[in-house]
DNA sequence: ACCTGAACACCGTTCAAGT
DNA sequence: ACCTGAACACCGTTCAAGT
């Protein structure tokens, strides 16, 4: 199939999209750099022109994952209309990101690899939205928007990592994302309807 | 050191302390099967007599975590004194033990063992707590405290995750965990001092 | 500059054999 | 019943050598 000189200089991205393409199919701890390299075509040996080592690599996976999170929240963050539905749009957002990109989500923020943005990019249009949702009284102003979106960031975050566990019916986590972000989010922050 | 028969029928949990050892010292990715085996002086093969695989061995781990973190709750969520204390001490507990057992909350809800327990009985401890601060009118009764625990669950949950991350300054998240707790809970529920 | 081939130590797991 | 010894395929990583 592919030549010797397939990758011209193109290995690194195909390492990156390969490795992508084996996680949304196995378990990202069932990752294996061999296997990717075989895939691929190329020696085990060759992505360590490209990559110090494995984790360097997941790295660069986790980072175009965070690009990726970043513009599923855009759309949801980006409407004008009121504020508290465009809140609770960011919420369903980034929990049926990890629901749709469980291995990658895992990547992500379980991995241990060197520092990473952790969505740097995102926050800020979080603390855009929380910002605006405080000015319309939908949120209290007595936080600021910083630390009011550090705190929406971890009630969020915790629901998309207790989705991805699957826990029993008991915790009531089987139900769709978008509704569990709502749910949530109005119960946390007293929002009415 | 230990001779041959040391291990006269206790192998079983020593596998379990001696990984919770190795956790304690190295990551939980970074553990092998054949190391704990190494330090107890036993074959490789010595622990398939007990756990039909590495899988099954640090899902053992996993519960006895869970056990040790229901009792890292229990006395704060034990104290009568006014329900909103209450509340904010084991939002404490919960993230000061993610703080101080970093590898075993993570083997807890990282690892992909079989069906855990997920916290279920810690989970009745919050609903217990939830339910008397609903009653003290600390916290509003329009929501069920199942439906108010598991969102409170959530926030502190993902509070735990971020603050394991050791994110950046930015976020704010390096601060002792009894206070990010107090401060997150006490933003979201806007609960007044 | 980029990749191969062969090698290294290590891993999880299996299985016949020992007591 | 419980453990050993040896073996298997596989893994991450290194390095001299090829083009």
């Amino acid at each position: 199939m592919a030549s010797k000189t397939y990758h011209h200089g193109a290995l690194r991205q195909a390492l990156i999209d390969e490795t992508k393409a084996i996680l949304a199919e196995r378990g990202h701890d069932q990752f294996s750099l061999n296997e990717v390299a075989r895939r691929l075509g190329v020696s085990s040996a060759a992505p360590y022109r490209h990559f110090t080592n494995r984790e360097e690599l997941l790295t660069a996976v986790a980072t175009e994952g965070y690009d990726l999170l970043y513009r599923a929240l855009q759309p949801a963050a980006g409407g004008t209309g009121d504020p508290r539905e465009r809140l609770l749009r960011m919420g369903g957002a980034y929990v049926r990101f990890a629901h749709d990109h469980r291995e990658l989500f895992m990547t992500m923020f379980h991995d241990r690899h060197g520092s990473t943005p952790l969505g740097g990019e995102s926050f800020d249009l979080l603390i855009a939205a929380v910002a605006a949702a405080q000015q319309a009284k939908v949120l209290p102003g007595n936080a600021s928007p910083e630390l009011m979106a550090r705190s929406v960031w971890a009630a969020l975050h915790g629901l998309a990592e207790l989705v991805l566990r699957r826990p029993g019916k008991r915790f009531g986590f089987d139900a769709p994302p978008e509704e569990l972000a709502v749910t949530t989010l109005t119960t946390l922050l007293q929002l009415e309807p």
